[in-house]
DNA sequence: ACAAGTACTTACCCTAAAGTATGTATCATG
DNA sequence: CATGATACATACTTTAGGGTAAGTACTTGT
Protein backbone atom coordinates (compact mmCIF):
# COMPACT_ATOMS: atom_id res chain seq x y z
CA UNK A 1 0.00 0.00 0.00
CA UNK A 2 1.92 2.35 1.33
CA UNK A 3 5.64 2.34 -1.20
CA UNK A 4 7.91 2.04 1.71
CA UNK A 5 6.01 -1.89 2.20
CA UNK A 6 8.43 -2.59 -0.97
CA UNK A 7 11.61 -2.54 0.47
CA UNK A 8 12.58 -0.14 3.22
CA UNK A 9 15.24 0.70 5.96
CA UNK A 10 15.92 3.37 8.16
CA UNK A 11 18.82 4.15 6.12
CA UNK A 12 16.38 4.66 3.57
CA UNK A 13 14.27 6.76 5.06
CA UNK A 14 16.12 8.61 6.37
CA UNK A 15 17.69 9.78 2.92
CA UNK A 16 14.16 10.45 2.20
CA UNK A 17 13.75 12.83 4.85
CA UNK A 18 17.25 14.07 4.27
CA UNK A 19 16.74 15.49 1.04
CA UNK A 20 13.14 17.03 1.90
CA UNK A 21 13.68 18.10 5.07
CA UNK A 22 16.22 20.67 6.48
CA UNK A 23 15.18 19.93 9.87
CA UNK A 24 16.12 16.35 9.34
CA UNK A 25 19.61 17.58 7.61
CA UNK A 26 20.13 19.85 10.84
CA UNK A 27 19.57 16.47 13.35
CA UNK A 28 21.94 14.55 11.33
CA UNK A 29 24.50 17.04 12.62
CA UNK A 30 23.33 17.67 15.74
CA UNK A 31 21.08 14.53 17.00
CA UNK A 32 23.48 12.73 18.45
CA UNK A 33 23.24 12.58 22.51
CA UNK A 34 25.86 14.57 23.33
CA UNK A 35 26.64 16.68 20.58
CA UNK A 36 24.08 19.61 21.14
CA UNK A 37 25.56 19.52 24.70
CA UNK A 38 29.60 19.76 22.89
CA UNK A 39 28.53 22.45 21.18
CA UNK A 40 27.11 24.74 24.26
CA UNK A 41 30.36 24.49 25.79
CA UNK A 42 32.83 25.06 22.80
CA UNK A 43 30.16 28.23 22.46
CA UNK A 44 32.27 30.09 24.89
CA UNK A 45 35.51 29.22 23.21
CA UNK A 46 38.17 26.69 22.43
CA UNK A 47 38.45 23.63 24.88
CA UNK A 48 41.03 20.99 25.35
CA UNK A 49 39.85 17.29 25.34
CA UNK A 50 40.31 17.30 28.93
CA UNK A 51 38.41 20.28 29.97
CA UNK A 52 35.70 19.09 27.64
CA UNK A 53 36.01 15.56 29.62
CA UNK A 54 35.23 17.60 33.15
CA UNK A 55 32.92 20.00 32.17
CA UNK A 56 30.57 16.97 31.23
CA UNK A 57 31.60 14.62 33.78
CA UNK A 58 28.47 12.50 32.79
CA UNK A 59 29.94 11.39 28.94
CA UNK A 60 32.08 8.73 28.82
CA UNK A 61 35.16 9.11 27.19
CA UNK A 62 34.21 6.49 24.16
CA UNK A 63 31.14 8.87 23.61
CA UNK A 64 32.80 12.35 24.22
CA UNK A 65 35.93 11.54 21.40
CA UNK A 66 33.22 9.61 19.17
CA UNK A 67 31.36 12.43 18.80
CA UNK A 68 33.92 15.05 18.59
CA UNK A 69 34.99 13.06 15.48
CA UNK A 70 31.84 12.97 14.37
CA UNK A 71 31.58 16.85 14.54
CA UNK A 72 34.79 17.58 13.09
CA UNK A 73 34.54 14.72 10.11
CA UNK A 74 30.78 17.15 9.86
CA UNK A 75 33.29 20.50 9.92
CA UNK A 76 31.13 21.58 12.87
CA UNK A 77 34.18 21.79 14.89
CA UNK A 78 37.95 22.45 14.25
CA UNK A 79 40.73 19.77 16.22
CA UNK A 80 43.96 21.31 16.46
CA UNK A 81 47.17 18.88 18.04
CA UNK A 82 49.80 20.37 19.45
CA UNK A 83 52.95 18.04 18.50
CA UNK A 84 53.63 17.96 22.23
CA UNK A 85 53.97 15.28 24.77
CA UNK A 86 51.70 15.44 26.85
CA UNK A 87 49.25 15.26 23.98
CA UNK A 88 47.86 18.78 23.70
CA UNK A 89 44.73 19.22 21.43
CA UNK A 90 41.68 21.62 21.51
CA UNK A 91 38.76 21.94 20.18
CA UNK A 92 36.82 25.04 18.71
CA UNK A 93 34.05 25.90 16.86
CA UNK A 94 33.93 25.92 12.87
CA UNK A 95 32.21 28.87 11.03
CA UNK A 96 29.51 26.04 10.56
CA UNK A 97 29.11 25.46 13.81
CA UNK A 98 28.72 28.82 15.09
CA UNK A 99 26.19 29.12 12.82
CA UNK A 100 23.99 26.27 14.74
CA UNK A 101 24.50 28.49 18.07
CA UNK A 102 21.32 30.21 17.00
CA UNK A 103 19.83 26.55 17.09
CA UNK A 104 21.23 26.01 20.47
CA UNK A 105 20.19 29.34 21.76
CA UNK A 106 16.26 29.06 20.26
CA UNK A 107 15.70 25.75 22.15
CA UNK A 108 17.38 26.76 25.69
CA UNK A 109 15.69 30.07 25.21
CA UNK A 110 12.64 27.69 24.51
CA UNK A 111 13.58 25.54 27.49
CA UNK A 112 13.91 28.80 30.13
CA UNK A 113 10.16 29.67 28.70
CA UNK A 114 8.79 26.26 30.00
CA UNK A 115 10.54 26.11 33.32
CA UNK A 116 9.59 29.73 34.01
CA UNK A 117 5.90 28.71 33.35
CA UNK A 118 5.51 30.84 30.35
CA UNK A 119 4.81 27.48 28.71
CA UNK A 120 3.00 25.17 30.45
CA UNK A 121 3.69 21.45 29.11
CA UNK B 1 37.57 6.64 37.99
CA UNK B 2 35.04 8.86 36.82
CA UNK B 3 31.71 8.90 38.43
CA UNK B 4 29.47 6.64 36.39
CA UNK B 5 31.05 4.20 36.47
CA UNK B 6 29.92 2.87 40.02
CA UNK B 7 25.81 2.64 38.98
CA UNK B 8 25.26 3.95 35.64
CA UNK B 9 22.57 3.45 33.32
CA UNK B 10 21.33 5.73 29.91
CA UNK B 11 18.77 6.96 31.96
CA UNK B 12 20.46 8.13 35.34
CA UNK B 13 22.91 9.84 32.44
CA UNK B 14 19.70 11.68 31.17
CA UNK B 15 18.32 12.75 34.88
CA UNK B 16 21.46 14.67 34.66
CA UNK B 17 21.38 16.02 31.21
CA UNK B 18 17.99 17.05 32.16
CA UNK B 19 18.77 18.81 34.92
CA UNK B 20 21.82 20.86 33.71
CA UNK B 21 20.56 21.49 29.85
CA UNK B 22 18.56 23.01 28.65
CA UNK B 23 19.06 21.93 25.52
CA UNK B 24 18.78 18.32 26.42
CA UNK B 25 15.90 18.65 27.72
CA UNK B 26 14.25 19.89 24.43
CA UNK B 27 16.16 17.18 22.48
CA UNK B 28 13.87 14.92 25.14
CA UNK B 29 10.78 16.35 23.60
CA UNK B 30 11.48 16.78 19.74
CA UNK B 31 14.47 14.30 19.66
CA UNK B 32 12.02 11.55 18.06
CA UNK B 33 13.24 11.11 14.49
CA UNK B 34 9.97 12.41 13.11
CA UNK B 35 8.54 14.38 15.68
CA UNK B 36 10.45 17.74 13.82
CA UNK B 37 8.82 17.11 11.08
CA UNK B 38 5.68 16.57 12.15
CA UNK B 39 5.97 19.68 14.30
CA UNK B 40 7.10 21.49 11.05
CA UNK B 41 4.06 20.09 9.07
CA UNK B 42 1.71 21.73 11.85
CA UNK B 43 3.20 24.95 11.43
CA UNK B 44 1.40 25.87 8.98
CA UNK B 45 -2.00 24.65 10.39
CA UNK B 46 -4.42 22.29 11.88
CA UNK B 47 -4.22 18.82 10.04
CA UNK B 48 -6.52 15.52 10.18
CA UNK B 49 -4.22 12.11 11.25
CA UNK B 50 -4.40 11.40 7.38
CA UNK B 51 -3.69 14.43 6.13
CA UNK B 52 -0.34 14.23 8.06
CA UNK B 53 -0.10 10.42 7.16
CA UNK B 54 -0.30 11.37 3.17
CA UNK B 55 2.27 14.92 3.91
CA UNK B 56 5.04 12.29 5.44
CA UNK B 57 4.48 9.44 3.20
CA UNK B 58 8.00 7.48 4.40
CA UNK B 59 7.10 7.55 8.00
CA UNK B 60 5.07 4.40 9.44
CA UNK B 61 1.33 4.61 10.86
CA UNK B 62 2.77 3.14 14.15
CA UNK B 63 5.50 5.80 14.29
CA UNK B 64 3.09 8.43 13.36
CA UNK B 65 0.79 7.82 16.19
CA UNK B 66 3.64 6.94 18.89
CA UNK B 67 5.02 10.09 18.13
CA UNK B 68 1.66 12.39 17.78
CA UNK B 69 1.02 10.57 21.44
CA UNK B 70 3.56 11.29 22.65
CA UNK B 71 4.16 15.21 21.61
CA UNK B 72 0.38 15.40 23.05
CA UNK B 73 1.65 14.14 25.90
CA UNK B 74 3.99 16.85 26.09
CA UNK B 75 1.76 18.82 25.68
CA UNK B 76 3.07 20.24 22.26
CA UNK B 77 0.39 19.33 20.30
CA UNK B 78 -3.46 19.13 20.88
CA UNK B 79 -6.18 16.31 19.83
CA UNK B 80 -9.16 17.23 18.43
CA UNK B 81 -11.52 14.17 17.72
CA UNK B 82 -15.05 14.54 16.97
CA UNK B 83 -17.73 11.76 17.90
CA UNK B 84 -18.31 10.69 14.04
CA UNK B 85 -17.92 8.15 11.83
CA UNK B 86 -15.54 7.50 10.20
CA UNK B 87 -13.35 9.18 12.46
CA UNK B 88 -12.35 12.67 12.31
CA UNK B 89 -9.48 14.02 14.22
CA UNK B 90 -7.64 17.28 14.21
CA UNK B 91 -4.10 17.83 15.48
CA UNK B 92 -2.58 21.38 15.63
CA UNK B 93 0.03 23.34 17.92
CA UNK B 94 -0.14 24.10 21.49
CA UNK B 95 1.18 27.57 22.71
CA UNK B 96 4.07 25.79 23.67
CA UNK B 97 4.42 23.80 20.72
CA UNK B 98 4.14 27.15 18.93
CA UNK B 99 6.96 28.46 20.86
CA UNK B 100 9.11 25.51 19.53
CA UNK B 101 8.94 26.76 15.79
CA UNK B 102 11.73 29.48 16.47
CA UNK B 103 13.56 26.63 16.67
CA UNK B 104 12.67 24.98 14.07
CA UNK B 105 13.54 28.03 11.54
CA UNK B 106 16.82 28.18 13.01
CA UNK B 107 17.67 24.55 12.00
CA UNK B 108 15.97 25.73 8.88
CA UNK B 109 17.92 29.00 8.05
CA UNK B 110 21.36 26.82 8.86
CA UNK B 111 20.22 23.87 6.90
CA UNK B 112 19.47 26.13 3.84
CA UNK B 113 23.36 28.57 4.71
CA UNK B 114 24.62 25.01 3.62
CA UNK B 115 22.99 24.43 1.00
CA UNK B 116 23.60 27.16 -0.20
CA UNK B 117 27.67 27.57 0.22
CA UNK B 118 27.56 29.79 3.06
CA UNK B 119 29.13 27.44 5.15
CA UNK B 120 30.71 24.92 3.98
CA UNK B 121 30.48 21.57 6.06
C1' DA C 1 60.47 1.55 38.83
C1' DC C 2 56.01 2.89 39.01
C1' DA C 3 52.04 5.90 39.11
C1' DA C 4 49.79 9.76 36.85
C1' DG C 5 48.25 12.63 33.14
C1' DT C 6 47.45 13.30 28.22
C1' DA C 7 44.40 11.87 24.21
C1' DC C 8 42.76 8.53 22.49
C1' DT C 9 41.30 3.11 20.67
C1' DT C 10 38.92 -1.24 20.64
C1' DA C 11 36.08 -5.23 21.73
C1' DC C 12 31.93 -6.45 23.62
C1' DC C 13 27.17 -5.82 25.50
C1' DC C 14 22.51 -3.84 26.20
C1' DT C 15 18.60 -1.24 25.41
C1' DA C 16 15.60 2.01 23.39
C1' DA C 17 13.92 3.43 19.20
C1' DA C 18 12.35 2.40 14.87
C1' DG C 19 10.31 -0.84 11.42
C1' DT C 20 7.05 -4.93 9.85
C1' DA C 21 2.84 -6.87 9.72
C1' DT C 22 -1.57 -7.51 11.00
C1' DG C 23 -5.88 -6.53 13.45
C1' DT C 24 -9.90 -3.50 15.31
C1' DA C 25 -14.43 -0.65 15.13
C1' DT C 26 -17.73 1.86 12.69
C1' DC C 27 -20.42 3.31 8.86
C1' DA C 28 -21.37 4.31 3.78
C1' DT C 29 -21.41 2.69 -0.64
C1' DG C 30 -21.52 -0.44 -4.66
C1' DC D 1 -22.01 -8.74 1.58
C1' DA D 2 -17.78 -7.23 1.08
C1' DT D 3 -14.85 -3.39 0.23
C1' DG D 4 -12.95 1.08 1.48
C1' DA D 5 -12.04 4.85 4.48
C1' DT D 6 -11.07 6.58 9.04
C1' DA D 7 -7.98 6.50 13.21
C1' DC D 8 -5.85 3.91 15.56
C1' DA D 9 -3.59 -0.72 18.46
C1' DT D 10 -0.35 -4.45 19.19
C1' DA D 11 2.85 -8.35 18.84
C1' DC D 12 7.19 -9.22 17.03
C1' DT D 13 11.79 -8.20 15.07
C1' DT D 14 15.77 -5.47 13.87
C1' DT D 15 19.26 -1.95 14.29
C1' DA D 16 21.78 1.78 15.74
C1' DG D 17 23.28 4.27 19.47
C1' DG D 18 25.09 4.43 23.71
C1' DG D 19 27.56 2.21 27.81
C1' DT D 20 31.39 -0.83 30.08
C1' DA D 21 35.80 -2.05 30.57
C1' DA D 22 40.16 -2.38 29.33
C1' DG D 23 44.38 -1.14 26.77
C1' DT D 24 47.91 2.11 24.11
C1' DA D 25 51.95 5.52 23.80
C1' DC D 26 54.74 8.80 25.58
C1' DT D 27 56.76 11.63 29.19
C1' DT D 28 57.18 13.86 33.81
C1' DG D 29 57.32 13.51 38.67
C1' DT D 30 58.57 10.74 43.18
Amino acid sequence: MTAIKESSTIQENKQYALEKCPVTFVMEKIGGYWKPIILYHLSTGDKRYSELKRAIPAVTEKMLIQHLKQLEADGLVIREAKPVVPPFVTYRLSNAGTGLLPVIDAMASWAFKVKDGIHNI
